[in-house]
Order: structure tokens, then sequence, then C-alpha cells
DNA sequence: CTAACTGCTTTCATTTTGCAATCAGTTTGA
DNA sequence: TCAAACTGATTGCAAAATGAAAGCAGTTAG
């Protein structure tokens, strides 16, 4: 991670920062997979990061001020990472490209519900999940909405389709 | 380039295909900077490319089919390079990544200024500017709308900030 | 008191990047 | 007509980034 940058494009400044191939899993991860914690992180996502280069993404995410990370009081060495508003700020990012991922590649099926339904969801629904993430990542109070969050039924819907895969399979 | 891929999330997939550091800056250049030639892409972007760079992510992106590239008639060692559907869908992903490095990051003012405009026009404004896109790679006629297009828009704008700038170093 | 777990760091081989030089064909201009 | 400039690349090589596996010191649970 060199630190010149190359132009003050904020396109080119945004990819000096997250445009790399691990930077953006580990905030969906963190966002989509609610993982706080190292070795939730290492071990949870699909594509298996090695441990060193998580290290390295998240000291540079924490300079960069996308992240930040709180000791746990319940383990003396455990930390907990938190996405920080302007973190939270690039799920629109992520949801666009989870919406252009899903049209033009081959996405597996459980793993593109979640974008089929954030890109039938709109603006209007990342902003909703992105309060939902203030609150559980900044302690920012929401105003309750009736029905489960966008986050549950992110994963509901993920949970259903693995559950109609076991069914197929078993037929 | 490997090809052998790491998850079927739609978002790994997006970054294994443009989640490096030139790519997207190449597809930028061609839709805001409309260039069009190798060497157009090589000299023109304010990040300096290296010419083996060039060739190898022309090479990727066009087996992606994100962009094509056709003889130009006027030199028959000339190529064509435009942008597929799928790469024109890129732009709510540069656009959001524009508007988030515009937000958080140093940006230049002359460099920002398409970035504001681009976030003030919203989704109604992408959608506009990439039946544009359209137009130009695709050859597909669109409605002619009463005034200047997004892409003069823009492009004016840049040059109102350049111009202003002289005027303020002159003072 | 030991085994498992914590967040990393180290080591080293492989891959990617970046710069400069080069190349062969094409066109332009004297 | 013939050299210079321009076309889209390719090559060689050094430097940097990446990645897998092993290791490490402190912490906690049994």
């Amino acid at each position: 991670m060199s630190d010149l940058q190359r132009s003050g494009c904020p396109i080119n400044l945004t990819l000096e920062v997250v445009g790399d191939k691990w930077s953006l899993l580990i905030i969906r991860d963190m966002m989509f997979g609610n993982r706080r914690h190292y070795r939730e992180l290492l071990g949870g996502s699909e594509e298996g990061i090695s441990s060193n280069i998580l290290a390295d993404r998240l000291k540079t995410l924490l300079a960069a001020g996308i992240i930040s990370r709180d000791d746990d009081p319940s383990h003396k060495q455990k930390g907990i990472y938190s996405l920080t508003e302007q973190g939270i700020e690039l799920l629109p990012i992520l949801a666009q490209m989870a919406g252009w991922g899903y049209k033009y590649l081959p996405v597996s099926e459980e793993l593109g519900i979640r974008a089929r339904l954030l890109m039938e969801g709109g603006p209007k629904m990342w902003a909703e999940f992105m309060d939902e993430l203030r609150e559980i990542h900044l302690g920012i109070k929401r105003r309750k909405k009736a029905g489960p969050s966008v986050g549950e039924r992110l994963q509901a819907a993920y949970q259903r389709v693995l559950a109609e895969q076991a069914e197929t399979r078993r037929s």
C-alpha cells in the first residue's frame, strides 16, 4: 500500500483506498455477515483470505478511517472492528457492484439472492440498511420500523434458498 | 489475471473482473474522456498507465465483454475501443465511487466538479448519460433532449473550473 | 497446568506491477 | 522516394505486492 497518490480524481482516490481484491470483501463481511472479530473475518468468508493480508488490510482500512477498532471487554486480546460512517457509506458502491455482478456474471444462486433483493429494493432500501448499520456499528438509535429489518430480510432470504436447495437435492 | 474464481458471490465476481487499480480508470477515461484509441488511453489519463499494463487490461476487459474492439477505417493499425452495454452499466458503480471519493477524500477541485454534478444529478442523470453512451458506443439512436447533453454539461463544468482557477491565479 | 484460542508476524516462493527500451507495420511529409 | 513520426503493442528486468504455512506471545477455559 503505497501512500503517494496518482491523481486528485475522486474515482482514482477511491480506488487507491478500496481498489484491491480484498478490502471491499472485508467490508462486505462486516456489513452483511456481521463479522466483527479478526478470526470471524479470517475464517468466515467464502474466499479464504490469508491472515497476513487480512492484518494488512485491517490496518489500511483503519488508517483510512473506514473502520474503527475497540477492545472487547470479554477478552483482553480480542478487538471489535466497527464500520465508521465513512465505511457505512460504501454500501451503495457494494450494492451497485452486487447488482452488476448479479446481472452479468455467473453468480451462485444462494449468494445472489441478497444482490437481487438489494437491486429490487433500490436506494431506499440501502438507506434503511445503512441506518441499521449505524445502529449496530455506531450505536446511533434509529426509529424502529415495523416488521423485520433489512438485514434480517436478507439473511432470511439467504436461508430460504439454502433450504430450497437442500430440498431439491433430496428429491 | 488468474481465471479461477474464489466464490460465486456477486461482489467478489465483480471484483475479480474490475477490482484492480487500473481497469475502472480505463473505463472512466472511455466514458468521461471519450478516449477510444490505445494512444489516447495511454497518454490521456492523469495517472500515467504503462503500455504493458494498458495492453493487458484491454485484453482482459475485451475477454470479459466489457469493451469491444473494431478496426479504424482511417488507419490499418488503429483500433477503436467501445464500451459494450455491460461496460456502460458500470457507470453507476463509477458514479457512486466518485461520490464517495468526493465526500471523503482530498479530491482536487477541477477533477471533483464532475463528481459533484453526478451526485447532485442522481440516478436519473446517470440513466441519461448512459443513453448518451449507448448512442456513442453502440450506435443506438436516442430521443434528442433539449439543451446540452450530460456529457457536454460535465465537460463544460470542468472547463469552467479550469478557467476560474486561471483567473484566480492571475489576480 | 495444559490445551485451545486470541490477534497477529515471519518466512519465503510466486505473481503482479512498472518503467524503459524496443518492434514491426503504417502513414505523412519533404 | 525515403526518412521521420505514429500506430498498437511486446520484451526484459527490477521492485513491489500477494499468498500459504508456520510460528508466536499473551489469554482464557477446563
